[in-house]
DNA sequence: TAGATTGTTAATCGATTAACAATC
DNA sequence: TAGATTGTTAATCGATTAACAATC
């Protein structure tokens, strides 16, 4: 366990300090120097160095005076905060074209996430490749074998928004555990499972804002 | 303009707001019924309702007391915020999966998007079509003209992280002033262009991070 | 050593929550 | 009218910023 301060207390991260350590470690890995200071990074996020140093304080890494931050410690701090050191196998329901372009996304490896199956109901697509996945066809027999088979907690759903809520509770029914969620929709989850929306037309919302105030 | 008080002082949303009033749209766009409470909000995105009541007070809406906020123009309002009655057309560079997602995504319509070009400088895949629209060669003429034709602002970099930079500089010469990229890499742009990074992989980390708190 | 950069504490700022009055 | 729900002000909480001491 990492995060502990010197008097032993554990200490909660911050929403928004969790929020720029994703992005820290987004950044690291992108990096190829060795060593990296508190300015370099703030300048690439636009944000203060002074913000990223008490970041840091709630991780379990030490910077150098005059050098800055050992990358690859860094990373793997980071890593072990967001659990990246286990491998997560993960399956995805809906092979369009976002479900197809997660499947192939070679970035997973990265972050300890293994795509091991991609479903489809529809005929045309099942049988097909996508990457090195072949599309099953989306049964419960077929989920709950492949879950059962590669440990899968998380689920990403790829369906329309008419399909995500029935697909999401299909999933639960069959022991997944943590939802992915890439419809437009708002799920309703049992508690217990982690819902995660991402969705994906926010980002435009805030460059229209961005734009209309010029 | 709707943002002022009664006291005519103009007033800033905060971050935090401003992200939740983009989940209040997005939960309003789905709504069936004719009122809401703050209470229906707040419960379908697990925050309170005095969170809620609090963030209408940034904008220029009046809810009935035992009856809720009327949901038409709250739309409405939210919508004026976010700039989407303008209609603004983008383009998308990269015609992989993530792009062709994109530029079929049908809720673009709703929030004031249109896509109006997808390029790729791939032979196999110029001249096919996505949707209704037909793959472009990624050339600088295609790009001016199509820039010019539809006073294209907002590009959207679908491209892999080894491209997306010098997609991101060629569309910036050519008059784009927003990016929105999809592409896992920290992105360097002139002061003034507007730059929202989209990175898919986030969301992952959450839940892994979640799932191993259990 | 001098200088740069980290690490930490204290002060400030801003957002959330609580309480309650206003109102349909 | 009574009751529910909004709207707003004040109190609390938490995050950011500033200042500076520690250290390589």
């Amino acid at each position: 366990m990492s995060n502990l301060k010197k008097d032993k207390r554990p200490l909660e991260i911050p929403k928004p300090t969790f929020e720029r350590l994703k992005k820290y470690l987004a950044l690291l890995l992108q990096e190829e120097s060795e060593y990296i200071s508190s300015e370099g990074i703030a300048e690439k996020l636009n944000i203060t160095p002074e913000q990223v140093r008490k970041d840091f304080t709630y991780i379990n890494i030490k910077g150098k005076p005059k050098v800055g931050y050992h990358i690859p410690p860094l990373i793997n701090e980071l890593s072990e905060l967001f659990g990246i050191g286990v491998m997560d196998n993960i399956i995805i329901v809906g092979a369009g074209n976002l479900g197809s372009a997660l499947a192939k996304y070679a970035g997973f490896k990265k972050i300890g996430v293994r795509v091991v199956a991609i479903f489809d109901n529809d005929p045309v697509k099942i049988g097909k490749f996508v990457g090195e996945l072949s599309v099953l066809p989306f049964s419960e027999e077929n989920l709950k074998r492949v879950i059962k088979r590669f440990k899968v907690k998380i689920g990403v759903i790829c369906v329309t928004e008419e399909s995500a809520q029935e697909v999401a509770n299909i999933l639960v029914r069959n022991g997944i555990k943590a939802l992915w969620n890439f419809a437009p929709v708002t799920l309703k989850v049992p508690p217990g499972i982690v819902l995660e929306n991402q969705d994906i037309t926010t980002g435009v919302l805030t460059i229209k804002h961005l734009l209309e105030k010029k």
